[in-house]
DNA sequence: ACCTGAACACCGTTCAAGT
DNA sequence: ACCTGAACACCGTTCAAGT
């Protein structure tokens, strides 16, 4: 009768859908998110979002986008030494990765034709050819942090394991005795292990820089 | 009437329904493992699958297992060289997932009660420590590890380009423009950024170590 | 142009019924 | 014990109908 059929004013919006989507992907996982759940979040039936988007595949692909484009790409630029590059790149990349997890395994699919993606890739292969390194090196090396990156982001490594002693039997397990205590130490487990295996990485290729002499030890 | 209802041998088995499950996800993702269509393959009804699994998680589960039960953590035992140890056990590792991408999201979420898991936790573990890591230390190799193979199983990095030149407008992504050719050295790019990576690590590790000299650069 | 409800071919899981 | 079909509450997507 009234409000029904079409409004004078849409009623949704690609951005309204994206970051919807995002919300409830972030409070309840890639599974919570269907055409209809994500419709009535947004007070409209499920086929609405067809106006919108051709396909949910679609509206994922924009989700991925809009977390790397949280990504702070600023330090990779001509000028700055690589390994500062390099880390602060990194470490961007993991947190906005890391505020989202349960995106990860679609964002890994690759950049595609994702705008922000392809920025990132843009800046990332751009500067380490810019400090030196030969292309296919630099593809390389873009290729490894983002295996980094997306590994440790996909999934905690610490909550992993269960909070349950029983779980890990000495008898079967003879070396786990504390792993049920690595869940409640979870954060400080995850991010150490990816601060040490950064500048471990970081160090490592120190070593093969063309232009290189020893590795600082810090 | 006559093969209706239960046969006087079981028509399926834990080992069956895991074994076509892992063919079926390989095959053709994680998507297509539905109950109905591996029940199919099987040549049963849907709901019989529940006489041997109480959900499609725990079958989801023990084909994890079974990929995980793959990899070969022998070289980490006591008396080798930590360096070799670990490198046999990651590529082992990477080969294991990389044979079966499309799981990787779900095995990420870490071994749980799984005894294959927790078998590979044990001996990496373990012959981290034994080689004279201290624990917290040898629980980050661990982690670091785990991102990394797991990252580098979970999707390719040369496959997430496009092989569409016009996918990469120069002046949108002036350095990008061979990420066309990525996808037809997939292989190379993944494989060498792999073993690339793992080796800088690993030397970045040696730098480390607590009873450290320079690390070699091989 | 942008929303609606109805419809189609799917899901995971439960359950009573068969042997 | 182990399989079946029917049923329940869901899916993604299409489409004719409304304004």
């Amino acid at each position: 009768m009234c409000g029904m059929a079409r409004p004078r004013k849409p009623l949704l919006s690609r951005e309204r859908i994206v970051t919807t989507a995002l919300a409830l992907v972030d409070a309840e996982g890639l599974a919570a998110l269907s055409t209809r759940r994500l419709a009535a979040e947004l007070g409209v039936s499920g086929p609405s979002l067809y106006n919108h988007f051709t396909t949910k595949d679609g509206i994922l692909d924009a989700v991925a986008d809009t977390v790397i484009a949280e990504v702070d790409v600023s330090a990779l630029a001509t000028g700055t030494d690589w390994r500062t590059g390099l880390l602060a790149w990194a470490r961007s990349y993991r947190a906005a990765l890391a505020a989202h997890p349960h995106i990860v395994p679609f964002l890994a699919q690759g950049p595609g034709r994702r705008p922000a993606g392809l920025k990132m890739a843009d800046a990332a292969f751009g500067g380490m050819v810019a400090a030196g390194w030969p292309p296919a090196q630099a593809t390389r090396i873009c290729a490894m942090v983002r295996y980094f990156v997306a590994g440790s982001a996909l999934g905690s490594f610490a909550r992993g394991f269960v909070d349950d002693p029983s779980a890990y039997d000495p008898a079967d397990y003879p070396r786990l005795g504390q792993a049920h205590l690595l869940a409640e130490h979870q954060q400080r487990v995850d991010e150490g292990a990816f601060e040490t295996g950064l500048l471990a990485l970081v160090d490592g290729l120190a070593l093969r820089h063309p232009e290189s002499g020893p590795a600082p030890h810090r």
